[in-house]
DNA sequence: AAAAATAGTGTAAATATTTACAGAATGTAA
DNA sequence: TTACATTCTGTAAATATTTACACTATTTTT
């Protein structure tokens, strides 16, 4: 009934075969390799020891004994979106660098961290946990609150995204405001004063965010707010086409925008469909602005304006603050704001004439 | 000078309150747990006692008492590549619905598994491996044996991509000559006679096996194998680009080929990019074919034909196969061959007149 | 009724490490 | 020479589990 485990023969060659080498303890071996105190002969006589051998300590044992096991964990919603995909990169490249390993949980696109996804985390060997998407993105304030503060008895935890009101814990995010502000002065020196926002689902909270700093920002540049309540259907392509197709068959031409600020790059790329389909060409009668700066945007026809986020930065900013908590030093309750920048092409209008390659 | 270590307040509920509680031995606690020999009232007293305290048996000692710890590491060369990321996500699934954590291990773009990429995974506490991308894709065949023989000795491996010659392990493939045999036809079958390769990097096994089947192929068909010699330049949007322009700069207009088949949409997207530039016209003036059917590849335009490899399939796949081998159950050495797919859309000129959009 | 088999249980060893504590060896000061 | 401090080392306990082994109690077979 019981599962067999296949055995590996070899066994592994432990301290206490390294000690039996070179002469001494398990308790020298041990102090040696954790650089405590140690006279230079046994030093030597271990080290030897070590590379004769050609020791490796133990993960495992180290962890039993109260010990970091150098491993952190990463949970993101959906590994297939470029920008949670870069994140992973930069996430894995700083923890490799630093001599952890990271274990990852996604979830499918599901609302919120449920019960099972929790235990699930509860249960794994890690000491320390970046969280980004539905985990703290989708679900009530309480809701999220609950869960984090369950998982932080465990663990020290990291966020990526909009900072949640009463859990303390070192947060990385994006100032959206920033990045709206960006595209929306962008689109205005562009001469356009009808801008539309589309895509993106109101479960998330960096949406809800990046909504209100839009509506904000187009107040506060005296524009008008073009049906607001059209905004949302989700961060796919497909979103972007439908949201396209509802938004422009609900206004007659003249009521038309004449920009439009996707939720993400996918969004912009299912509305470049949709705009073409209708016959609207990009820039010429509609300009479209994306987010994320994801590999595709620049071979796009247009070459798609857009705002990076450096979701790459954000992942290794998130484990080298994680890293550091572990370790026991510094603050651990603040947010870090991390830069984000416009990257103009073409599908605005800018350096249209110029050049319209390269 | 020893590193500090953050210890969460709270000692974890144990085996040994369990016992107390229960009234019965640790011994006992534990067959209960693992479904072996106890009687009725024991499991009953035990099971309330778990109930009770919420106990979770702890993953660091159970795998130290030489116990599977339920976790599989991966191993991928680039996550931000959206073939390595769904088969990342599919393998991610697919362990946590067993049961078993995943943990990653990415290379940026590099030649081969180093020394100390080894080193850093032989260290990780894991009961098995799964491989794919640069791990068992780049570098001479010695030098792969060499390296995976070693990994194997600590751990089962299952590797996703040309059988290795001389190494025993469940693999799991795709039947690329199958992939590229449909390619052709479907352009054959749309009138072509001059088809050319583009992309991808002579490093990669992938990429010389699915070569040899096109150059195969195209001497089956009875087609001119087009300048051979210009395939290659890597696997990115930028390798196509560069390797259109090449192509297409020291061929006259009549020697030309009518149909590219790239390495992979990511080059399919430069080629197109590069063709527009070069006011080439697809398909009208020249066909173009990708790999992988990544979520871009219907918004662009043309929507672009492809083949679907499945991967989070593979991923799938290669995770159940190697929970079923660590389980100790059936055969450890064959290869597993799974289907693809043509996706007819328009960059090839089918579809073409019937429904441009849809 | 005796012998044998079976079911259920507890003790203790095993896994590979860290570290508190005690003790030994050495050096320094009075 | 004695007292004290310092440096270094080894023993053993601790971590949370599995499991071999010995033992008891029950059931089955002869």
């Amino acid at each position: 009934m019981t599962e067999r485990v296949i055995r590996l023969a070899k066994k592994q060659i432990s301290i206490h075969d390294i000690a039996a080498k070179a002469g001494v303890s398990i308790a020298t071996v041990s102090r040696v390799m954790s650089g405590g105190i140690a006279s230079e002969a046994s030093r030597r006589k271990v080290e030897a020891a070590i590379a004769d051998l050609g020791y490796e300590s133990n993960t495992i044992s180290r962890r039993l004994a109260g010990q970091s096991g150098r491993s952190l964990l990463l949970m993101t919603t959906d590994v297939v979106n470029p920008y949670y995909s870069a994140l992973c990169q930069g996430a894995e490249t700083a923890a490799r660098r630093n001599g952890y390993s990271l274990t990852l949980a996604c979830r499918e696109l599901e609302n919120r961290l449920d019960e099972n996804t929790l235990e699930h985390l509860l249960s794994l060997p890690v000491d320390g946990a970046v969280l980004v998407g539905s985990a703290v993105e989708n679900g009530t304030d309480e809701q999220l609150l609950d869960n984090l503060l369950r998982l932080q008895q465990k663990m020290p935890i990291v966020t990526i995204g909009p900072r949640i009101e009463g859990l303390s814990c070192v947060n990385i995010t994006s100032d959206l405001s920033v990045s709206v502000k960006k595209s929306i002065s962008h689109l205005i020196q562009l001469g356009h004063r009808r801008i539309c926002y589309i895509g993106g689902s109101s479960d998330s909270r960096s949406y809800r965010s990046r909504r209100e700093s839009f509506i904000s920002e187009v107040a506060e540049q005296g524009l008008e707010l073009l049906v607001e309540d059209n905004c949302g259907t989700g961060f796919s392509a497909r979103a972007g086409e439908i949201c396209t197709a509802r938004l422009l068959s609900r206004l007659s031409d003249r009521d038309r925008p004449t920009a439009l600020v996707a939720a993400n790059d996918l969004v912009a790329l299912g509305a470049l469909r949709q705009l073409l389909r209708m016959g609207i060409r990009v820039p010429e009668e509609m300009a479209l602005i994306g987010c994320d700066n994801q590999f595709f945007t620049p071979y796009l026809t247009p070459p798609l304006t857009t705002v990076d986020l450096h979701p790459e930065d954000h992942g290794r900013c998130a484990v080298e603050e994680l890293i550091r908590i572990i370790g026991g030093s510094g603050d651990v309750n603040y947010s870090q704001v991390r830069e984000c920048s416009l990257i103009v092409r073409e599908s605005c209008g800018a350096l249209l004439g110029a050049r319209h390659f390269d």
